[in-house]
DNA sequence: AAGCCGGGGAC
DNA sequence: GTCCCAGGCTT
């Protein structure tokens, strides 16, 4: 006897359901796995162009594990979570090459792998393999939540259990598949955070916090996020043809993506060149000369705000070895994978080139 | 258990 | 501005 719920999800979703995803139906744990990877905290109409991009360049998942890293991370670029990224890498090298290619095909064979948790394991043994085994992403949290008037917030080690349990005791074990794309369209589509449409909801009549108005309150958080604000300056040293880069590293946003030679203040440059002692022990005795320095750039990211401005500055010679970076062309410089922030001064400067 | 990781769209 | 998105990892 399945839960008047669940019957009621699958008979929308037969009925009503017109969402229409390029993974939705697939069998090829590859692409359901992609696409999954790509889809964590990040919304559909995001992730779409890139998960097209990746199966585009990367067909299958020899192809990726097969490639060099910095071309899927240039694939990835602009994706945000970048951990996300090394994670495919390593779990498509592993499954390439200790797997005999072959995907795991169980939940608990697939959550061992890097990148996957409780919720990607669950949509793929699911969704490609049939395994009875509910997703619990942020959709069928918020369903949940508002559906039984559970007021128990969503991001503590009690809730998670709580909604993992229930999700689990809700799922039709004959289309686990089909339970599980349907919960998740419902919450995308009808359930929705910001005006959900209760009033065309076929569930409505048996949802507690329709019937006790309490659906603008539903789903409880309980921690609030703390915001920090950071000012980047960021100097483009030009030697000739080439200008200085690296590779980010440690633990801190954009790891593993590339940016120009670092400065990070405490706060805002009052002055002009309040950053000028850190050029010069940078450059220590090289003679340079500043070409241009840009306009303050701002870009809000969900946890910090990054200020910061760009200076391009001319050397007569090359950086003695050991500077930390290391040289690119400027033709060479869209190879490398940047952070938005960075994207957003090479773009909008009307001819980048001038600056080089 | 708490903190951290991007970028974008809706409001 | 605020919220949240097909979450997971580290400490």
């Amino acid at each position: 006897m399945k839960p008047d719920f669940t019957r009621k999800l699958l008979q929308w979703n037969k009925d009503s359901n017109t969402r229409s995803m390029p993974w939705k139906g697939e069998k090829n744990p590859y692409r359901i796995w992609l696409s999954e990877i790509i889809l964590q905290q990040t919304r559909v109409e995001q992730g779409l162009a890139y998960y097209q991009k990746f199966i585009e360049t990367f067909p299958t998942i020899q192809h990726l594990a097969d490639a060099p890293e910095k071309e899927v991370f240039k694939c990835w670029e602009g994706l945000g979570y970048y951990t996300r990224c090394k994670n495919l890498i390593a779990t498509a090298k592993k499954v390439a090459y200790e797997l005999n290619g072959v995907f795991p095909s169980t939940y608990e064979s697939i959550k061992e792998l890097k990148g996957i948790g409780p919720y990607t394991a669950a949509a793929i043994a699911s969704f490609a393999f049939n395994e009875p085994k509910a997703v619990v992403d942020g959709n069928v949290q918020r369903v949940l939540s508002r559906y039984f008037g559970i007021s128990t917030p969503i991001d503590t080690t009690t809730g998670k259990k709580l909604y993992q349990e229930l999700a689990q005791a809700l799922i039709d074990t004959d289309q686990p598949a089909a339970y599980n794309q349907a919960i998740m369209d419902f919450g995308a589509v009808i359930c929705k955070p910001q005006s959900p449409l209760c009033a065309i909801c076929v569930q409505n009549q048996d949802c507690e916090a329709f019937k006790h108005d309490l659906v603008k309150q539903l789903p409880v958080k309980e921690k609030t996020l703390v915001k920090s604000t950071r000012w980047l300056y960021y100097f483009i040293i030009v030697s000739d043809d080439e200008v200085y880069i690296r590779q980010r590293k440690g633990k801190d946003i954009w790891e593993n993506l590339h940016e120009f030679v670092l400065y990070e203040a405490e706060g805002p440059v009052h002055t002009a060149f309040q950053e000028l002692p850190f050029l010069n022990g940078f450059l220590g005795d090289i003679p340079f000369s500043i070409w241009h320095i840009s306009k303050m750039f701002k870009q809000q990211l969900t946890h910090q705000t990054i200020n910061g401005q760009f200076i391009t500055v001319d050397i007569s010679k090359p950086l003695p070895t050991g500077s930390g970076y290391f040289q690119v062309s400027k033709a060479q410089l869209s190879d490398y994978p940047f952070p938005r922030f960075i994207n957003m001064f090479l773009e909008e400067t009307a001819s980048p080139a001038r600056l080089f």
